[in-house]
DNA sequence: ATGTGACTTATAGTCCGTG
DNA sequence: CCACGGACTATAAGTCACA
């Protein structure tokens, strides 16, 4: 395996993790549906630009284009899990005393579901003493078919405005991942939402880290 | 600041750290000069393939090569290091109650140095219950004009030499570093002489990890 | 020891298609 | 939705003489 065919296999486990068609991929690069393809098959001996522009349009790092986490070929098929009842994929949890809010996000969301969402943790917010919030998210269980879910665009902008909305509100920030990749993803949004200052992007790989029992008393100063 | 200038300056960096000129290294490539100086200068979009010779000639890995850490562009001047006395830049100790061996490289090494050490600290191993030996190694203080030091292609193949023997003696290899450039050199060490199985590397960006007094049994299960 | 401009040739990358 | 092919153009690779 050269590196050419360890980048293409690279790029198409990335590209249907965030469930995109050649096509689309190519169309959001600005580059040729032919070329991505032969990318992908390890026949291209992509230059630094085009590795930039592809890792822009995947809202991924390079550096970890060439980390050694891997995923199967298998395209992330959303759709099965957005059956589930959303009390299954969604939990959230704010404690006045603790000056504390915490949720846990246990699969994929639609737009419509993050929208909710987001009214309803505004307001849990608005219930505690701003500017001292303590904020835990758990995204260790934000599968789908056993395998880490990558946000769409549409979906990410969402997630961002609501983090902005947050970040005046907060004194630290805690986000459980359950991949590099998502930690990848996380802290490329915390950048650009401006609250990485106050945001850590956790992930282990020990055995137990996606199924621990979530207790904030690990993560901040309580009592 | 675009891509490719990154890139480049990058490479500088990493080059001047390893203490070679855009000739030498241009040379050991198997490039031309003139293209790794404009690489260098963000002239070029550099394809996969070169960025990875480049890469491997410099044994570093890429995710290394897009992280965030960073150096000077002063060059690291190995000849004033080697002028202090050997005592300063190398200490070894070990212990038969432990079963235990650990050194501490403080500086630059030159070739002739290294080669007397090795035999000192085979000899010094052969004192212990073979097998379940455990080998601390402190590198936190392997630095010139205040950086880490990269091993020159010569140096490496001794050190290699070394740990391949200790190999089969050891039951647990910890090896401390001063920066992820260290660490991703060891790494690669140790993936190349196959102990990456007994071996880690470690590093933290605190603030006191350089200066932390050397307690192995903060590394080891011991008494 | 490195920067520059000018040059050739190889191949990256596009656009049309087919199964 | 993707692999593959052929014909085309843009651009990277690679070398040189000269500062």
């Amino acid at each position: 395996m050269n590196i050419l065919e360890d980048f293409g296999m690279r790029l198409k486990e990335l590209r249907l993790r965030s469930n995109l068609s050649q096509d689309m991929l190519a169309a959001r690069c600005g580059l040729d549906r032919t070329y991505i393809g032969s990318v992908e098959r390890g026949e291209r001996n992509i230059s630094l630009k085009n590795i930039q522009i592809i890792c822009n349009t995947l809202d991924i790092d390079i550096s970890y284009f060439f980390c050694d986490e891997r995923f199967s070929l298998r395209s992330a098929s959303l759709k099965s899990e957005l059956d589930r009842p959303l009390t299954e994929r969604f939990r959230y949890y704010e404690s006045a005393e603790e000056n504390l809010i915490m949720w846990q996000v246990s699969g994929a969301l639609s737009l419509e579901e993050i929208k909710s969402i987001s009214v309803d943790l505004k307001a849990a917010c608005l219930k505690l003493r701003l500017g001292k919030v303590k904020l835990l998210v758990d995204n260790r269980k934000m599968m789908a078919s056993g395998e880490p879910i990558v946000f769409q665009h549409e979906i990410t902008e969402r997630w961002e405005e609501l983090q902005r909305w947050f970040l005046p509100h907060c004194e630290q920030i805690i986000v459980l991942c359950n991949s590099k990749l998502m930690q990848n993803q996380m802290n490329r949004l915390a950048k650009r939402s401006g609250i990485i200052e106050v945001q850590r992007c956790l992930y282990c790989d020990d055995e137990d880290w996606l199924t621990k029992e979530l207790r904030p008393e690990s993560y901040f100063n309580i009592r």
